[in-house]
DNA sequence: GCCAACGTTGGC
DNA sequence: GCCAACGTTGGC
């Protein structure tokens, strides 16, 4: 059991949206990154946690708690001519891209990057670094916690 | 819309 | 295999 979080802009997928989707769940398309690729590839498992985040929004932050529904499979926008995430390189032989499914487990209100920068229990996050850009990464069981039982649904 | 930081590409 | 140029991310 593993504790990620996930980016997504609410302008393409957000907290509402998932809520709306047929059994809360979407397919997590689009990531064209080799790092985060392989944390969904090679270490996700269904039933891992997820942080559902805001990025790149008014209002960046956690959104929700989700978790891993199923194993990784070849990302079908990878062969769609007509899809901003089309890879000429991809095939179904060998994808080069992979997702997963994730589900809703629950809407929480807001925690903000601002509060989530002002406790130093989270200081180490892999998401809050400098510099850091990687729309998956993984978060420590302390780290998911703190924020699901001391943060969540205040 | 700006721009710092980082990842990828491709010429050599 | 180096590295400059370019593209993308994402907070502000």
């Amino acid at each position: 059991m593993r504790y990620w979080l996930m980016k997504s802009e609410p302008g393409d997928v957000s907290i509402d949206d998932l809520a709306g989707f047929k059994n809360q769940t979407v397919a997590w398309y689009g990531v064209r990154n080799y790092q985060a690729r392989n944390f969904m590839r090679d270490q996700m498992q269904v039933g891992d946690g997820v942080l559902f985040y805001h990025s790149n929004c008014k209002e960046p932050g956690i959104a929700g708690i989700a978790q891993v529904s199923s194993s990784a499979y070849p990302d079908a926008t990878q062969f769609n001519k007509k899809s901003k995430y089309f890879d000429e390189k991809a095939t179904h032989e060998t994808p080069r891209w992979f997702n997963v499914d994730v589900q809703l487990v629950k809407k929480i209100s807001l925690i903000s990057l601002d509060i989530m920068r002002r406790h130093p229990e989270l200081e180490n996050m892999r998401t809050l670094q400098r510099g850091n850009r990687l729309s998956i990464t993984p978060v420590e069981l302390s780290e998911w916690k703190f924020i699901t039982t001391k943060l969540a649904g205040k």
